[in-house]
DNA sequence: CAAGAAACTGACCATTTGGTCAGGACTAGC
DNA sequence: GCTAGTCCTGACCAAATGGTCAGTTTCTTG
């Protein structure tokens, strides 16, 4: 892994695990044995870094939401489906997630937040398109956010008793029967 | 309102509003129209501040355990009232619970924040005493954050399109029907 | 009113922060 | 071997931070 990759890791790892203010370019340097002066010649500035560490995430919901778009959400297959592919982006990005979740403030300083929070926009407009009236949308927005939430606390804290396979079995079973009615598509609880 | 009570107050709001880190004692003296050595001279240290800050969240929501401890979860009408006493709570505590949910972080320098995770721990086992095994208890964090974290964006974030009353209304209903699957208690979506 | 306690302040300090800069090492192509 | 460009560094800097301190104002109470 290049150095320019590990001091991007470290900076999701450690803005993740400490947030963004309380981590310092020291941190990230040491966390990337390297210089500070070197995060700061690969990345001239402290939010441009913390930038590019999200970019990946965000890629990645954009695609989910178009592609999600396109399909539509009118069956329950492709509710199951849009279930699926969001808990396993969450998975799959979870530490930049978490970062986006948990720094709102964040957002005129470091202009992925900015478009990370549209994004949050754009699915709960996609959902609630499907769905009737406020009360659907604001059930979609806390099993969204609890699940983001839930998961990533379980990394974070290492609070995880449930094996990674079987926590996404259970996610992705969550948001299917609480957001949109499906029927959870795997047996969880014996 | 006393200067000391001000500036809990500015605390609560600045902290909840930028996060604890980017909130200095500067930052809060100005907002209680005080000295930051006036800040320094009631709390003598920022984590004392925030800590202190919180505690009257943490007591509600110590009370509301104990109190659905002793009462139990077994009836419809206990989950319901259950359902809606937490809402309350964190709707009459948004921004104490806003901290707390976003800086799992400061767990070692603000002990306010251990014994808030503690309590989360003592509510998920209460909920999940009265249901059946893992996968409920993950349904309760997914709903309980997920909860609290759409009241709390709508209100830091202003993204509110909902009034107050409707919002509560709505928050019950769901945590009873997401959680517990009880009935939900009010019609909302006409 | 006097005296002590409580509330409050500005000046100050050590430390940390994000960021600059001048230059050193390493590599590639001529 | 030379040059140009990339990668990288230690030394440095201004600004901000949490916190101290010596002293002033304000309140309380005998």
């Amino acid at each position: 892994m290049s150095v320019r990759d590990q001091i991007l890791q470290a900076t999701l790892d450690l803005c993740a695990r400490r947030g963004i203010a309380a981590t310092s370019l020291q941190d990230i340097a040491d966390a990337s044995n390297c210089s500070k002066a070197n995060v700061v010649y690969h990345f001239s500035h402290k939010e441009e870094l913390i930038d590019e560490a999200l970019t990946p995430s965000l890629v990645a919901t954009e695609k989910l939401i178009e592609a999600a778009t396109q399909q539509g959400l009118a069956t329950d297959g492709d509710r199951v489906s849009f279930a699926q592919k969001l808990v396993e982006l969450l998975v799959n990005h979870r530490l930049a997630t978490h970062i986006v979740i948990t720094h709102p403030y964040f957002v005129d300083s470091v202009p992925g937040l900015k478009k990370a929070q549209s994004l949050m926009e754009r699915l709960a407009d996609l959902v609630s398109q499907y769905s009737e009236g406020e009360y659907d949308r604001l059930r979609f927005g806390i099993v969204i956010s609890g699940v983001t939430y839930t998961l990533v606390s379980a990394t974070i804290l290492e609070l995880q008793s449930v094996p990674e396979e079987e926590l996404r079995e259970m996610l992705t079973s969550a948001v299917s029967s609480m957001v949109m009615g499906a029927p959870a598509t795997t047996e969880v609880a014996p």
